[in-house]
DNA sequence: GTGCTTGTTGGCCA
DNA sequence: GTGGCCAACAAGCA
């Protein structure tokens, strides 16, 4: 499920819920695969008895620093989300992680486990962390980098370039779709068949989208909407894009979904053409 | 049973 | 070495 503002979403419920406490108890289970890579033991001494001090999003990955100079990284993958549950919650068989405070139990569950837990001791950030690719919201994010970026993929269709977190980091299948429409870009478009008037228009809606998506599903400043896409306009794609028989929400036309570069793919055949 | 699914990675091949 | 495609990962849902 998750990407940019969905991430940000569930960072969010943790923070509200948890910042400035410590944490009393930690639950998790070590064979779960989210675990791989990391060391569950030592995320659970260190967490135990630690401080959450702050967090952050980046790309699809968050980060909660604790006191102690630990450091967990969570990923949601497909299928994740992050919960918050009454203090006695009996994690039941999807929630591989729990961290108990004295009044909330924060859960991470993921049916299918594609999403993965990251564990870091140290003063400074992991590596991994700070490797992660400008945001789209940043200064660094230029038409000209977009620009440079699709002349060295151009033979790959549009949707599977901006599904590459290198340089859009955030952006997953229904971010794309949607700028993509906005854009009045086709999907299966070769990334360096773009005009400059495109690539411009490409740059600007991803900004527009991130900068739209973070503020109706995360709320902005210090409010958090009750549940995730409760807000979404229907003046988006978003809201057309699964059900069969759907339309765009500015032409009318029905909808056309095909897969492009692995992925389900939708976009409004009134709007986004070949050339 | 069949055929999907808002993600990422590694292997293969040109 | 680089770029592009595809299967695999795993579980739920219609």
């Amino acid at each position: 499920m998750p990407e940019l503002a969905e991430v940000e979403f569930f960072r969010k419920r943790w923070h509200q819920a948890a910042a400035g406490q410590r944490i009393a108890a930690v639950r998790l289970h070590p064979k779960a695969k989210i675990f791989r890579g990391a060391n569950p033991a030592a995320l659970r001494r260190a967490l135990t008895g630690a401080k959450l001090l702050s967090s952050a999003t980046a790309a699809k990955q968050m980060l909660f620093r604790f006191g102690g100079d630990a450091w967990l990284g969570l990923h949601l993958g497909m299928s994740g989300d992050l919960r918050v549950e009454s203090v006695d919650y009996e994690p039941t068989r999807h929630d591989h992680l729990v961290l108990v405070t004295k009044q909330h139990a924060l859960v991470f569950a993921d049916p299918r486990m594609f999403g993965r837990v990251q564990f870091h001791k140290g003063a400074r950030p992991p590596a991994w962390w700070t490797k992660i690719a400008p945001a789209i919201l940043s200064r660094d994010f230029t038409a000209e980098a977009v620009s440079t970026f699709l002349r060295r993929r151009a033979r790959a269709p549009i949707k599977a370039v901006l599904l590459m977190q290198e340089r859009f980091p955030g952006v997953g299948n229904w971010m794309a779709d949607e700028i993509l429409w906005r854009a009045a870009i086709h999907p299966r478009r070769p990334a360096g068949s773009l005009l400059p008037a495109e690539i411009k228009a490409l740059w600007r809606e991803s900004r527009r989208v991130c900068r739209l998506a973070l503020a109706t599903i995360a709320g902005r400043g210090d409010e958090l909407p009750r549940d995730l896409n409760v807000n979404i306009p229907d003046t988006w794609l978003f809201n057309h894009r699964w059900a069969g028989g759907g339309r765009c929400p500015r032409t009318g036309v029905p909808l056309v979904r095909e897969e492009i570069g692995g992925r389900t793919t939708c976009w409004s055949p009134g709007r986004q053409k070949m050339r």
